[in-house]
RNA sequence: GGGCGAUUAGCUCAGUUGGUUAGAGCGUCUGGUUUACACCCAGAAGGUCACAGGUUCGAACCCUGUAUCGCCCACCA
C-alpha cells in the first residue's frame, strides 16, 4: 500500500476515480439488464440546464441532491438511471448570442439572416453544453452520459412534433391574438422576464372626446386622461364604470372600517384619504352616473383627430377613483384594454409596424415614429381645443432588458394550446396524489396556477427553437389536400375562417413548398415556446413516441427534483404533457429544494451575474466538500445563504466579493496589488492571469469534515497493516473466534445501527440536512472522538486487539458506504485502499468487498445491535470523562501532569465505570483510584457533581481554591434555579392532575436528582471552604 | 393587492406530532508539537427563541395581531 498523505488530496483522487467510474461504466443503465435481474428501476431526469451559460451553485445544489438519491438507490440495488441533458432555452440563448454579436461585430440578426444566426447559436450551444457536462462531471454526478439529450436534438424534435400533432388532432391548438412585449429596436417579442420597469419623467394628458349629439342636459365632452396620447388613434371605445356609486360606497365603508381598526398614527392618514375620496365623490359622482346612463343608452363619442365615432361603454375596468373616472380603450396596445375589448366585442386596431413606426391605421400620422407622432398629436389636439390640461408625472415604463428601449405592447397573431382539460388532468394528478409534492405547501402554487386554466401561448417570434409544424395554404380545395396527402395519417388540416386559408399540420416531415401540386405552402415562421419541449423531457428523453425498451422500463420516472420558481412553468406542464402523451404522470414524487442566495440574500441567477461557478469551489475545497456543504444546508424551509469571497491566488488574502467586482473578469488584490482572473475571464489576456478560488465558511467546514474522515481512515489503515491479529480476525466469524465485544464496541455498533436507520429514513423523506448532520456528528463526535480514541489503548493489547480491529474496520466500512452518496470521491478513495488491506468485510460473516464503493451495497441497519441501555451506560462514561477534563482545564493542570480522582456513586455505576479505567488514563490523563459509595475523598480536591455521581479530582498542592469556589457557587446557583422552577411545577395541581404519568414521573425523578446534586454540591462547597481555611 | 416563507448566541443556521436545564459550526477566550488529523485536540464564555396577546398543567413549537425581511403572482389610464 502506498503512503497515506496527512491531508486528503481531492484533485488527484477526483481525477482518478472519475476516470475509473467512467471506464467501468457503473453509471450506464441498461433496461434489459435490469429486467433480467428482476430489478426495479430508479430514474431521474435532470432538469436540463439552459445552454445560456455555465452552471452556478444553484445548479450544483440541484444536481448534488439528485446524485445523492441516485447513488443511494444504485447501492440499494435498483437499476438506476440518471438521464442528463441541456435545454435550448429559446429566448435567453438567442438573446445572449445576439447581444454578443452586436457588441463584437455591430451586427443584428437581420444582418446575418436566420440560417447564419442559428448556426452561431449552435456553436454557442456546443461550447456551453461541453462546459456544463464537464461541470457536472467535476461535481461527481453519476449520470449515464451516453444518454445525454438536448431539447433541440432529433430525438426531442420528434417528440415535439408528435405532441403538437396530437394536440392539433384533438383540436386543442388554435390561433388567436395576443399582446406581446415588443422591442421595437430588436424587432422581436420579449418575455415578461426580460422586461424591467423604470420610472421616467412623463406627462398625463387630459383630452376631451366630444359627445355625439348630446341631449340638452348632457355634457358635451367626455374627458379621459392618458400617458400615451398617440394610442388614441387606436381607441375603439371610452369606458365608464357601470355603477360608480357602489364603488364609492364600498371604498368609504372599507376606509371607515380601517380607521376604526387603525392605530392613532395611521388614523390621520386614513382620514385624509377618506376626505379626498368624499370630495371626489361630491365632484364627480354626478357626471359619472350620467356617463354610465349614456353608455347604457348606447351613446357614441367622436374620436378626435380620426373623426371616428366610438361607443361609450360600461365596464368595471374604468375606475371611478382614478384619473377622470373615464378611460379610453385601446385594445391593440394595452393589456387591460385588450381584455375589455374581448369581453365587449370591440374592434382591435393595430397602429404599429414591427419597426415601431405607425402604420396605415394611424391616418395622417402613418410612418411616424411613436414619439414624433405623440408630439404632433398633442399639438393637433391643442389646436382643436380638445386638450384640457397637461400634468407632469412619473411613469413606470416597461423597458426591454436587452436593448434598454421602452417596450411597446403589440398585438400579435399567436398560437395557443387550450388548457381546460389538460390543466384539469394535471390538477387531478396532484389532488388525487398520483403526484406528491414535497414540501406540500408548494402544491398550492401548482394548483392555483393551473386552476386559472389560462390558455398557453406557445409561439415565439424567434429563430432559435422548434419551428411550429404548421404550413399555410391558400386557394386550395379540400379535395386537393385529400389527394395530395392520400393514405397519410401524419398530416392534418384545418380551415382558418378569418384568413381564408388552410392550416396544415405535419407530424413527421417538413412539407415541401409544392407538396400540394399547383399551390404554394408557406411555413409558419415562429418557433415553439421552450417549455413546450421541456414539458416532454421525462418521456422524450426515453424515446417517446417510439415504444422503446427505455420508455417501457423507466417511465414514469421516480422523482423530479427542482427549484420552486419553475413549478408552474415546467412541473405543471410536464404533468399534463405526460398524461396526454403517455397516459401516466411523469413522476410520482416532486421534491422542491431551497434556493441558493448570495451574501446579499439575492437568488443566484445568470442574468444578475451573481452565480458562482461550482468549479471555483471545487478547485479549492474539492467536489466532496461542495456536495457535503450543499447537502448539509438543504433544510425544509430556509433558503441557503452563502457568503463567498475571492482568495487572492498570489498572497491568499481574502478579497471581499462585492456586487461590483464579482462580475468582473479580473480583480485587483488590495494587498499585493496584483490582478487575478475570475470565473468570467474569457479573453486570452484575462485567462492568462492566475485564477482566484472562491472561498466560504460553509465549504471550509465541509472540507475539514472530509479531511477528518480521511484521517480516521488513515488511522485505521495504518494500524491494520502488518497486524498479526488481522489475519485471524478478518476472515473468520466473530462468534467462532469467541471474540468478546466490550461496552464501547456494543455502544458504537448500537449507534451505527441507529444512524443507519436515520440516514435511510432521512434520504427517503428528502431530509437532506438531517442526513448530513447525523453522519457528520456520528463520524466526528462518536466514531473519531470516542471510539477511535478508545481503540488506541486496545490496539496495544493483544487480548483486546482482535475485537477492536474488527469493529473498527466494520464501522469505518459502514460509515463510508453511508456517506458515499454525499461525498463519493473521498469514500471511494478510502474504499479502494481498505480493499487492499481488508478485502473481506463484515462484522460476523465477512464477504468480499465490491471493487468500487459505487456498487457496494448500502448498509442495512443491524437493528439487533440497537441497545438503549448500552447507550445510556456509555453516556455515563462520557459524562465522567467530561467532568475530569473540565477540572483539568479549570485548574490549569498541564496536559502531561497525571491526575488522580475518585467517583462517589452507587455500586451499579461503579461496576459499570470500573472497566473504563484505562480510558480515563488515555483520554484524560487521569487515574481512577476508586469507585463507589464509600470512596475516600482526597484532602484537597476539585469536585464536579453530575447526576448520580460526584467526581473528586485530587489536586493536592495544585488546587486553585478561589476558582473552584467560584465555579461551585455558580453551579449551586444554577441548580437552585432549576429546582425552584421544578418545585413550582410539581406544586401546581393542574400540572400534577393533567400531565401524563410518564412526564410527571420524569419530572419527579429529575427533581430528586437535582436535589441530590445540590446537596452534594453544597457539601463540596463547604469542604472547599474548610480546606481553604485550614490551608 | 393576493399567496408563501422567515425572524433562535457576534455571524450562518438546526431544533422531527407541545414535555427536564434551547443545540451546532464559525468567530471570541483559555490551554495544548496527546506518533490519524493544527483542515487538529481539550475546555470556557455567549440566548427574555422579533414584539404583544391568547390556547394549554406546560409554548421556540399551536392560534390571533403587530413589526421587519425575502420570494412568487397580479396590477399601476
Amino acid at each position: 500500500m502506498t503512503e497515506l498523505p496527512k491531508q486528503y488530496e481531492h484533485k488527484d483522487a477526483q481525477q482518478r476515480w472519475a476516470k475509473f467510474w467512467d471506464e467501468k461504466g457503473y453509471f450506464q443503465s441498461d433496461p434489459q439488464r435490469g429486467k433480467n435481474a428482476g430489478k426495479k428501476p430508479f430514474t431521474i431526469v435532470i432538469p436540463p440546464p439552459n445552454v445560456t451559460g455555465a452552471l452556478h451553485l444553484g445548479h450544483a445544489l440541484n444536481d448534488t441532491l439528485q446524485d445523492v438519491l441516485i447513488r443511494y438507490h444504485r447501492m440499494r440495488g435498483f437499476e438506476t438511471l440518471w438521464a442528463p441533458g441541456v435545454d435550448h432555452a429559446g429566448i435567453a440563448t438567442q438573446a445572449v448570442v445576439e447581444r454578443r454579436m452586436f457588441e463584437e461585430e455591430g451586427k443584428t440578426r437581420h444582418d446575418v439572416g436566420r440560417e447564419n444566426l442559428v448556426a452561431r447559436i449552435w456553436a454557442w450551444k456546443e461550447q456551453y453544453q461541453t462546459r456544463i457536462v464537464n461541470q457536472l462531471k467535476e461535481m461527481g454526478c453519476s449520470c449515464d452520459w451516453r444518454r445525454t439529450r438536448f431539447t433541440l436534438d432529433a430525438v426531442c424534435a420528434k417528440a415535439v412534433r408528435h405532441f403538437f400533432f396530437g394536440l392539433f388532432r384533438d383540436q386543442l391548438i388554435y390561433r388567436g391574438k395576443r399582446l406581446v412585449n415588443w422591442d421595437v429596436h430588436l424587432q422581436t417579442a420579449v418575455s415578461d422576464d426580460e422586461v424591467y420597469h423604470e420610472e421616467v419623467a412623463g406627462n398625463f394628458w387630459y383630452i376631451n372626446y366630444p359627445v355625439i349629439d348630446p341631449k340638452p342636459n348632457e355634457p358635451a365632452f367626455v374627458t379621459v386622461a392618458t400617458t400615451r396620447p398617440e394610442t388614441m388613434l387606436g381607441d375603439t371605445a371610452v369606458a365608464v364604470h357601470p355603477s360608480p356609486k357602489n364603488v364609492f360606497d364600498r371604498f368609504e365603508t372599507e376606509l371607515n372600517d380601517e380607521i376604526r381598526a387603525a392605530s392613532e398614527k395611521e388614523k390621520l392618514e386614513l382620514a385624509t384619504r377618506l376626505e379626498a375620496l368624499q370630495t371626489r365623490r361630491k365632484e364627480m359622482l354626478g357626471s359619472l352616473e350620467t356617463f354610465a346612463a349614456m353608455a347604457r343608452d348606447g351613446r357614441m363619442v367622436m374620436l378626435p383627430l380620426m373623426n371616428r365615432p366610438i361607443p361609450l361603454i360600461c365596464d368595471v375596468w374604468a375606475k371611478p377613483e382614478l384619473g377622470t373616472g373615464c378611460v379610453k380603450i385601446t385594445p391593440a396596445h394595452d393589456p387591460n384594454d385588450y381584455e375589455v375589448g374581448g369581453r365587449q366585442n370591440l374592434p382591435m386596431i393595430n397602429l404599429l409596424n414591427r419597426d415601431g413606426t405607425l402604420n396605415e391605421n394611424a391616418g395622417v400620422y402613418a410612418g411616424q415614429k411613436n414619439m414624433k407622432a405623440r408630439t404632433m398629436i398633442v399639438a393637433d389636439l391643442e389646436k382643436a381645443g380638445l386638450l384640457v390640461k397637461t400634468e407632469d408625472r412619473l411613469i413606470d415604463l416597461a423597458h426591454s432588458d436587452r436593448s434598454k428601449t421602452p417596450i411597446e405592447p403589440f398585438l400579435n397573431d399567436q398560437w395557443f394550446v387550450k388548457m381546460d382539460t389538460l390543466a384539469q388532468s394535471a390538477m387531478d394528478a396532484v389532488t388525487r396524489e398520483q403526484i406528491k409534492i414535497t414540501p406540500p405547501r408548494y402544491a398550492k402554487s401548482y394548483l392555483d396556477w393551473l386552476g386559472e386554466k389560462r390558455d398557453w401561448p406557445i409561439g415565439r417570434q424567434l429563430w432559435w427553437g422548434h419551428q411550429i409544424p404548421i404550413w399555410y395554404g391558400q386557394n386550395i380545395s379540400e379535395l386537393e389536400l385529400q389527394k395530395a396527402f392520400a393514405g397519410r395519417n401524419d398530416v392534418l388540416w384545418q380551415w382558418d375562417e378569418e384568413n381564408n386559408q388552410w392550416w396544415i399540420c405535419s407530424q413527421s416531415e417538413d412539407l415541401a413548398g409544392d407538396a400540394v401540386p399547383g399551390h404554394k405552402l408557406v411555413r409558419e415562421e415562429d418557433v415553439l415556446d421552450t417549455w413546450f419541449s421541456s414539458a416532454l423531457w421525462p418521456h422524450s428523453t426515453l424515446g417517446w413516441p417510439d415504444s422503446t425498451e427505455e420508455l417501457a422500463y423507466y417511465y414514469p420516472t421516480s422523482v423530479l427534483i427542482t427549484s420552486r420558481d419553475i413549478i408552474t412553468l415546467w412541473v405543471a406542464r410536464m404533468a399534463l404533457a405526460g398524461l396526454f402523451n403517455c397516459g401516466k404522470v411523469p413522476f410520482p414524487q416532486v421534491y422542491i429544494h431551497p434556493k441558493i442566495l448570495d451574501k446579499y440574500g439575492e437568488g443566484m441567477s445568470k442574468s444578475k451575474g451573481n452565480g458562482v461557478d461550482p468549479v471555483k469551489v471545487i478547485d479549492k475545497f474539492g467536489a466532496d466538500a461542495l456536495r457535503f456543504a450543499l447537502t448539509y444546508l438543504t433544510t425544509e424551509n430556509q433558503d441557503v445563504r452563502l457568503s463567498l469571497d475571492f482568495e487572492c491566488p498570489y498572497c491568499q488574502t481574502i478579497v471581499e466579493q462585492t456586487k461590483k467586482n464579482r462580475i468582473q473578469p479580473r480583480v485587483q488584490c488590495p494587498k499585493c496589488k496584483k490582478e487575478f482572473a475570475t470565473q468570467w475571464a474569457e479573453k486570452e489576456e484575462d485567462k492568462a492571469l492566475a485564477s482566484a478560488p472562491v472561498v466560504g465558511e460553509r465549504f471550509e467546514v465541509a472540507r475539514n469534515f472530509c479531511n477528518k474522515l480521511w484521517n480516521a481512515a488513515r488511522f485505521v489503515m495504518m494500524n491494520l497493516s502488518g497486524s498479526v491479529a488481522l489475519s485471524q480476525s478478518r476472515n473468520d466469524d466473530l462468534a467462532k473466534n469467541n471474540v468478546k465485544l466490550l461496552l464501547e464496541d456494543k455502544w458504537i455498533l448500537s449507534r451505527l445501527a441507529t444512524v443507519t436507520q436515520q440516514v435511510a429514513a432521512g434520504i427517503e423523506s428528502y431530509h437532506f440536512s438531517e442526513v448530513a448532520r447525523t453522519l457528520y456528528d456520528f463520524a466526528w463526535d462518536e466514531f473519531c472522538s470516542f471510539y477511535v480514541e478508545m481503540v488506541k489503548y486496545r490496539l496495544s493489547d493483544p487480548a483486546l486487539r482482535p475485537a477492536a480491529e474488527r469493529v473498527l474496520t466494520h464501522v469505518l466500512d459502514t460509515l463510508i458506504r453511508l456517506l458515499h452518496p454525499i461525498v463519493p470521491f473521498v469514500t471511494e478513495e478510502i474504499w479502494s485502499r481498505l480493499n487492499e488491506i481488508v478485502p473481506q468485510r463484515g462484522l460476523t460473516s465477512p464477504v468480499n468487498a465490491a471493487e468500487s464503493i459505487t456498487i457496494a451495497p448500502y448498509p442495512q441497519a443491524d437493528t439487533a445491535a440497537i441497545d438503549r441501555n448500552i447507550e445510556d451506560q456509555f453516556g455515563r462514561f462520557q459524562e465522567v470523562l467530561r467532568a475530569v477534563r473540565e477540572v483539568r482545564s479549570r485548574q490549569n493542570v498541564p496536559p502531561k501532569t497525571e491526575m488522580r480522582f475518585v467517583v462517589k456513586c452507587d455500586a451499579r455505576l461503579a461496576e459499570l465505570l470500573k472497566p473504563m479505567t484505562p480510558y480515563f488514563r488515555s483520554m484524560a490523563g487521569a487515574i481512577a483510584d476508586d469507585w463507589g459509595e464509600n470512596v475516600k475523598i482526597p484532602a484537597l480536591s476539585s469536585n464536579v457533581t453530575i447526576s448520580g455521581a460526584e467526581i473528586f479530582v485530587d489536586l493536592a498542592g495544585l488546587i486553585d481554591v478561589t476558582a473552584e469556589l467560584a465555579k461551585k457557587s455558580k453551579d449551586i446557583q444554577k441548580l437552585e434555579g432549576f429546582i425552584k422552577t421544578k418545585e413550582a411545577k410539581l406544586a401546581n395541581e393542574a400540572f400534577v392532575g393533567k400531565a401524563p404519568k410518564d412526564v410527571l414521573n420524569k419530572e419527579r425523578d429529575s427533581l430528586t436528582d437535582l436535589q441530590k446534586q445540590l446537596s452534594a454540591a453544597r457539601e463540596a462547597f463547604q469542604l472547599l471552604e474548610q480546606q481553604a481555611k485550614s490551608k
